[in-house]
DNA sequence: ACCGTGACGTGTC
DNA sequence: TGACACGCCACGG
């Protein structure tokens, strides 16, 4: 397995339950170059149930990767059993819950 | 080796 | 705001 992909699911595993962060700040904090690198590396997690990918989104707040999962409904209902509410595929708040790698730094 | 594709993001209109 | 084009880069056919 390559090594970004691992360090992505590293970092996916450092997300706080209950707090979401997009694949561009994962990009960036890994300096992958684009954020579809992250997607791609949380793409090869499908089936790893140890990696918390419901809390990964787009920029927008929208559960992009929804249809990914084991039902296209698994991945909100992980969130909102955190405490995220989603309405519409989006997260509610997504401002506030938002949450960068960049954290771990300070 | 070429081309389409994708769990993305930014800039334009 | 929202739709669209384009840049991004690894991977599979």
């Amino acid at each position: 397995m390559a090594q970004y992909i691992e360090d992505v699911h590293d970092v996916a595993r450092l997300i706080p339950p209950g707090r979401v962060t997009n694949y561009g700040a994962i990009a960036d904090f890994l300096t992958l170059g684009s954020a579809r690198m992250a997607g791609w590396a949380m793409n090869k997690a499908h089936g790893d149930e140890t990696i918390p990918a419901h809390r990964v989104v787009n920029r927008k707040g929208e559960l992009s990767g929804r249809n990914h999962f084991a039902t296209p409904t698994l991945m909100q209902e992980r969130l909102e059993a955190e405490g995220v509410e989603v309405v519409d595929n989006k997260i509610v708040n997504f401002d506030e819950l938002f949450w960068s790698p960049t954290e771990l730094l300070k």
